[in-house]
RNA sequence: GCCCGAGUGGCGGAAUGGCAGACGCAGUGGACUCAAAAUCCACCGCCGGCAACGGCGUGCGAGUUCGACUCUCGCCUCGGGCACCA
């Protein structure tokens, strides 16, 4: 590349600079660090996005410059930064335009991916594009199969027949985070349940070793509202699994939170799909119950989750025995017990759960109190159900009457443990990681069907799997993958016995590709591993992660969980992935997240094009806290432009020596010092808004004061490289520098001179501040307290009254109160 | 319903319990200009006042404190997440 000539005006022309540097950027792999020389490695990863046709939008732009902005910051602080970027490309969304607009997913994403490309590079990031992949490159999907292999090793990957999310629009099975609220995530269709062959991974394995490590702030240093929502999402709940036999010598087993209340247990609920429901069904209730359990299949899982509260349900005729009190309690179905929570059964206590009070209410049953407040009659009537247990005691519970409900809970447990009726457990909301797709677009995952040898693993010396060029990829409503129309693909030799097998057809999970694409970044010249060890440790984990927190229970709780795995076998050497996890705000445009599906999305392209992309990410940096986003608006950006115009004009001045003043000034030093302090601080915790500010009143405070001191100028100039890289390499060089400003070394500051020598004080009398004055830093407060008395405002409120009270912060303020 | 956030000028937003409104946008007045743009200077929370100054003011109501945007309690509103999870 050449550089462009740069008009001799003085003038600030962004295009030019901005083209020269990244010019001169790539040319110079100014970007490249060497990974095995490294001395300070610093790993600053940024979420990679997926390409879609559009491009990119500002939303997008915003968290990638943060990012960036961090990544520059820690450069200029001495590290050797390594900011990779790649691309997410798999996966049903890309399929899905593609299907859309009737190009093949193979065309068109190389296509979005120039794009992006083209526009990142235009962002001035300090992007490692010499690592770049996408996760459709056989390279790199290679490795994501090979990744499977390894869970499958270990025990970690198994296949079931399980009722599936099933979006009969995508004709695809959904992971649960892919139909939260029993709405397909991409396309808004109701999902129905389906049964099919998956493969899943074993993450609740996982889950206590999720949860404990989110307490360890050496491991993780994440931003708390990721970590609530990985805890809630874990979803752990202590209580116990219980026993209630049935005739034949079953029983039927529940999960309950509240083991304390089984005396109330007057009935119980099967969940419709629960094995039981046959064995217990009467001749009497068959076709009724039947029925009931047909209807619940018809319905979509809207109405049936999140739709009217409103119970339904049927009695199956059964009974079972309370193992408390022995007594016989009706066993019914109803579709408000689920089968994918807890065992698929309940003991119902309509006294003290919301949903059985109800659910008993209609139908007439049992209701019995059990627990009650101190001062409350152990009969007294329930008309709603009774849930705190805070301060209550048992009533009506055998010998375990009388006591407060913690210790119930604990006694009933033990009670029922020494029966051989119950124990202590801890059941999770989370569920096994379904990972199998019957689409397209994604990694075939590598196992091949014998009907001697049962599902074999591909070798992973016969890695990858090619994905096949089809051109008809629809899927259809078989429930099996457009792979299976592929025939000469389908067929392929069973690894173990030669004799023909059929391969699996489904892909996997687009979330698989992402769980581990931050391990590849630092090895893609390794074409015979994954990952080399030995980089690995120098990299990882990840010193700084920032992105959506969209992401917070999907992408991060299965990177978590993929690098636990890898742990465990010893592939790595750690097992939390990410140091460090900031979850940066969204970008609003018109009251609303901006995004694709919202259809307000503001492209940067043009105002790249109109202001420059330094402008753009001063904007875009100063319009709102990063952690929290803000407002996108055209007003506004004109700011930050005319800030770096004066910050050119004043570096023009000082590159031709016109010094104005020789003299340096107080007040600027201190501005000076102060604001090297202050940015510092504000960049490691991402305020990038107030350290902008910073540099703004640093640059009036220059104007001001007529000082353009040279090495104040210097400061400036590296302190605005993050956010404006292409401006600082130019000022740079303006100012006679022969290398990049981010070989620079950060400013550092005296923190002596970051003090003026006098301070203002102010005197509030009774609380309002009523004047101030001016004494030396080191004053006394018998100094401070005599200048407030000759003060002719303080005299007038204070005369005539005495002082009763009198507070002194050193340095701060003079607090009388007067009556 | 539950769990997180957040409510501050015309706007985006600043404030370790210590001068509320930094910084920026918009606006107003002025300088420069034939004129406009750009630039520069000044003003810029609300009410009263020529002014000095005074009163009010950080969603609402209490409280703690010499002092509260900040802490506590009780509400209201908005945004996000979870949700028949036993």
């Amino acid at each position: 590349m050449t550089e462009p000539h740069i008009p001799d005006d003085g003038a600030y022309h962004p295009d030019r600079v901005e083209a020269k540097w990244q010019a001169r950027w790539s040319d110079r792999r100014t970007n490249e660090p060497d990974l095995d020389l490294a001395a300070r490695p610093f790993y600053n990863l940024m979420m990679f996005p997926y390409p879609s046709a559009e491009g990119l939008h500002v939303g997008n732009v915003f968290a990638f410059t943060g990012a960036d902005v961090y990544g520059r910051f820690k450069r200029l602080q001495g590290y050797q930064v390594f900011e990779p970027i790649g691309f997410d490309a798999f996966g049903i969304q890309s399929e899905n335009y593609a299907l859309k607009i009737g190009i093949h997913p193979g065309q068109l994403i190389p296509k979005s991916i120039a794009n992006f490309r083209r526009q990142l590079s235009a962002l001035g990031g300090m992007f490692d594009w010499s690592r770049s992949f996408s996760t459709t490159d056989p390279e790199y999907y290679k490795w994501t199969q090979w990744l499977f292999l390894q869970l499958l090793k270990a025990g970690k990957a198994y296949r079931k027949k399980a009722a599936v999310n099933w979006c009969p629009s995508c004709k695809t099975v959904l992971a649960n985070e892919q139909a939260e609220g029993g709405i397909c995530e991409r396309c808004g269709t109701s999902v129905e349940q389906r049964l099919l062959e998956q493969w899943f991974f074993r993450i609740t394995d996982y889950a206590e070793r999720l949860l404990t490590n989110l307490d360890d702030k050496s491991k993780m240093d994440w931003s708390d509202r990721t970590i609530t929502a990985q805890r809630n999402w874990i979803g752990r709940s202590e209580g116990a699994q219980i026993d209630f036999p049935i005739d034949g010598g079953e029983v039927i087993r529940v999960f309950t939170t509240r083991p304390d209340t089984i005396f109330g247990a007057t009935f119980m609920v099967l969940a419709p799909e629960h094995p039981l429901v046959d064995r217990l069904t009467t001749k009497a209730e068959r076709p009724a119950v039947e029925a009931y359990r047909q209807a619940t299949q018809a319905k979509d899982v809207i109405t049936r989750k999140v739709g009217e509260k409103d119970k339904t349900g049927v009695f199956t005729g059964g009974f079972a025995t309370n193992p408390a009190t022995g007594e016989k309690i009706p066993v019914w179905v109803a579709d408000y017990v689920l089968m994918d929570y807890g065992t698929g059964a309940i003991m119902a206590v309509p006294g003290h759960d919301e949903r059985d009070f109800a659910f008993a209410t209609k139908y007439g049953l049992e209701i019995r109190r059990v627990v009650a407040q101190a001062d409350e009659g152990s009969d007294s009537p329930l008309s709603e159900p009774m849930i705190e247990d805070g301060d209550c005691r048992l009533v009506n519970s055998g010998h375990f009457t009388e006591l407060p409900t913690g210790e119930a809970f604990k006694g009933i447990v033990a009670w029922l443990e020494e029966k051989g009726a119950g124990k202590g457990v801890v059941n999770y909301r989370l569920h096994d990681w379904c990972i199998s797709r019957q689409r397209y677009w994604g990694p075939p995952i590598p196992i091949i069907y014998c009907d001697g040898c049962g599902p074999v693993p591909v070798p992973e010396k016969d890695l990858p799997v090619l994905l096949p060029y089809i051109p008809d990829f629809h899927p259809d409503d078989s429930g099996v993958s457009p792979l299976a129309r592929h025939k000469e693909w389908y067929y392929a030799p069973c690894p173990q016995c030669g004799k023909q097998g059929r391969r699996e057809t489904d892909v996997s999970d687009n979330f698989l590709d992402s769980a581990w694409y931050f391990l590849r970044y630092p090895n893609t010249d390794f074409a015979d591993r994954a990952f080399d060890r030995s980089r690995i440790e120098k990299w990882l984990p990840v010193t700084s992660y920032i992105g959506g927190n969209e992401h917070a229970v999907l992408h991060l709780l299965y990177s978590r969980f993929i690098t636990m795995v890898l742990n465990d076998l010893g592939l790595v050497g750690f097992d939390e992935p990410f140091r460090k996890f900031r979850a940066h705000g969204l970008i609003i445009k018109d009251g609303a997240k901006m995004s694709k599906t919202k259809g307000n999305v503001v492209t940067p392209d043009e105002y790249i094009g109109k202001w420059g992309a330094d402008t753009l990410r001063m904007y875009l940096m100063f319009l709102g806290p990063f952690e929290e986003g803000g407002d996108f608006r055209d007003a506004g950006i004109n700011g930050p432009r005319r800030f770096l115009d004066k910050v050119w004009d004043l570096v023009s001045q000082c590159s031709r020596k016109t010094l104005i003043g020789d003299e340096v000034h107080h007040d600027v030093v201190v501005k000076w010092q102060q604001t090297k302090k202050k940015v510092t601080h504000d960049l490691e915790v991402l305020s990038y808004n107030t350290a902008i500010a910073a540099l703004m009143e640093l640059l009036n405070a220059i104007r001001e004061s007529n000082c353009s001191e040279r090495s104040i100028v210097k400061d400036l100039v590296v302190m605005l490289a993050p956010f404006a890289p292409h401006f600082a390499e130019e000022c740079w060089e303006q100012l006679g520098r022969k290398t990049s400003v981010f070989d620079a070394s950060w400013p550092t500051w005296d923190e002596a001179l970051t003090v003026t020598a006098d301070v203002e004080i102010p005197i509030q009398i009774n609380g309002k501040t009523r004047s101030k004055v001016r004494v030396p830093r080191s004053a006394t407060e018998e100094l401070v307290v005599a200048r407030a008395l000759r003060d002719p405002i303080v005299v007038k409120f204070v005369s005539g009254k005495t002082i009763v009270k009198r507070v002194y912060v050193p340095g701060r303020l003079l607090s009388l109160v007067v009556a």
